[in-house]
DNA sequence: AATTGGCACTCAGATCAGGGGAGTGCCAGC
DNA sequence: GCTGGCACTCCCCTGATCTGAGTGCCAATT
């Protein structure tokens, strides 16, 4: 059985390991905090935490380390955000604020939060898929080329050069501006991408359906395809470099993943947030993922109706408190942006 | 004065160096190739190798490893492109077919070649300052939002979402167009640019001029500064850290220059392209853009009037033969196909 | 019952010495 | 100009010893 003593010393075993990179003996810990015992007693406290299995020893006589599962204690039960300083503060507002579209918005975002927390940061864009399809625009261009754009009302565009191979004169691109309307705008996305599916299937069967508007249909639905497949901006990667040595292994899975977005996305959704909509996934949690070694903390925002997450990727053995806060942080300026941002229009 | 065999002799030092990556001894030289000599006269040769600077030991008694300088002379002289296998050339092939924008081909073209070579592979977009805007499209949406959409000749587009605060009626879109589309169609991107500035910096003094339109041309200048910015694209990053011990540092100077962009594209921009449109450069060659430990190779390729480049990043100690003729084999396969593209408008 | 000081014990890591071996440089002879 | 021979260098592996930080346990204390 655990005592209260035995949390705080798991706490200060924590605190201290994440800060010297050191297993840390009892007698550190009574020089380093105080706890009015001596280190025997701090020993005992350690004995316990090592049955419950939240600290282990890499070798039978040095210090403890916490596990895994220690982290995980900690992060839940022990850990209180540690206020950002007002410097820190006043970085965010000024690497938020700015000028240019979600885009622009978002690659900022990262960049500030890598630079405030020396960790890789990530934000999923706000889903689309629930956003609903404000304006459609066909342009032909000379050579039978055309630019098919899409705009949601959430504020994202998508836009599309293809060389079509057929000719499109006026009537054409009357003709499809009128169906490609019809059956996309207003709609949601994903029931925008459900109709334009249908038409699809069914085209075929109908003779006086113009080949060109089939054909831009087709593209149509790639590009809802693409609005619908969630996607991550990213910065820091070369962060992992710098702290290779907290990894045991190499950094090449962590580097793959980002890399590859996939499963840092499905990792990004998949979390579990609290009450404050604070999320973590700790070390071997992230197993699934080729990611044992990593942990990610995260937190929800909010963009005009959908939400996502913003969060950072470093070592399990990071320091969970100023990452939470500073992902905290992030992600209530960046809701306050996009509020802002919904009701200038 | 090094003679003909002594330069075979870099050559063999060379080769069995990268491929086993240890020092290599005169002994390992007569067993692994047949100079018909001693090992006592491959030293002879080593010796002199070793006052040219070409080679040089670790240790005073190991093996020899080449120098930047060897390398260099290796890749000038004594390199010969070693041939893709079939298997390898219908990879490239495969890799680059497929439907798709400027875009989707380049995001291609970077991820066959690392998956070819296994080293960071970045391809240069064409350069767009001489290309001429061929369309310009304002669309406005409802509550004073709207979009800017630029066309070059060359098939880039470049859109961008803008929530003006000024209410932009039909009278004052025609109006704009008309002006935008007398500043810059049919003019170069780099001209265009000219004359917007212009423009705005006359602008303000014709009372007549509408502030809307002087708003949107404001935009149309931040899009064609974008198109005259090169960029890359990248791929493979991982890579670096699975061959971590071929760098003598840490790979955090090469992962921060692939995310920072520009000094990759400096130096590929400066790169001297030899005869072929092949280009290197070695190690220490490029300590200016702080990595040393690095080389690069790249071909180049030509996109409808404009050319650039697609090359590979990795250490020093790669294997050029096999890496300079897939990014040269990968340079014109995307040559062709742009060409295709061209010739299918 | 909790805490404490004492003490034996463990084990990683540093330091040192002693080969073994790969490789060199040099030289005399072919 | 090439070769075989030989002394020499120095990395690296191995084993031995030592040190110190830290533990686990126990009997004594509060």
């Amino acid at each position: 059985m655990v005592t209260d003593r035995g949390l705080q010393v798991l706490r200060a075993i924590v605190q201290d390991y994440v800060d010297t990179h050191e297993p840390v003996g009892s007698k550190s810990i009574v020089e380093r905090h105080s706890f009015g015992v001596s280190a025997a007693t701090i020993r005992n406290d350690m004995a316990l935490l090592e049955d419950e299995e939240l600290i282990a020893a890499p070798h039978t006589s040095s210090g403890r380390v916490p596990t895994d599962k220690g982290y995980r204690v900690f992060v839940d039960h022990l850990a209180e955000l540690r206020p950002l300083s007002p410097a820190q503060r006043h970085a965010i507002t000024s690497f938020l604020d700015g000028p240019g579209d979600l885009d622009d918005l978002l690659v900022r975002t990262v960049r500030g939060l890598t630079h405030l927390t020396g960790q890789v940061a990530i934000v999923q864009y706000p889903s689309f898929a629930r956003a609903s399809v404000s304006h459609v625009e066909l342009v032909a261009l000379e050579g039978g080329r055309l630019i098919v754009i899409l705009v949601t009302d959430t504020g994202r565009v998508s836009q599309r050069l293809v060389a079509s191979r057929i000719e499109l004169d006026e009537v054409a691109m009357v003709r499809a501006r009128s169906v490609v309307g019809d059956l996309i705008v207003g709609r949601s996305v994903r029931e925008g991408a459900q109709r334009v599916d249908e038409f699809l299937s069914t085209a075929s069967d109908e003779p006086d359906i113009p080949a060109a508007t089939v054909a831009i249909v087709r593209i149509v639905a790639e590009e809802l395809e693409e609005f619908r497949q969630d996607r991550l901006v990213m910065a820091g990667a070369a962060n992992l470099a710098r702290r290779e040595s907290d990894f045991r292994g190499s950094i090449y899975p962590l580097l793959e993943a980002i890399e590859e977005q996939v499963t840092l996305l499905r990792l990004m959704s998949e979390m579990v947030a609290d009450e404050q909509g604070l999320a973590t996934s700790i070390g071997r949690e992230n197993e699934p993922f080729g990611l044992g070694e990593a942990s990610v903390v995260a937190s929800d925002y909010d963009a005009t109706g959908s939400h996502a997450r913003v969060g950072l990727l470093g070592p399990t053995r990071m320091d969970y408190p100023s990452n939470l806060a500073a992902v905290r942080a992030v992600a209530r300026y960046l809701t306050r942006m996009l509020e802002d941002d919904e009701n200038a229009r």
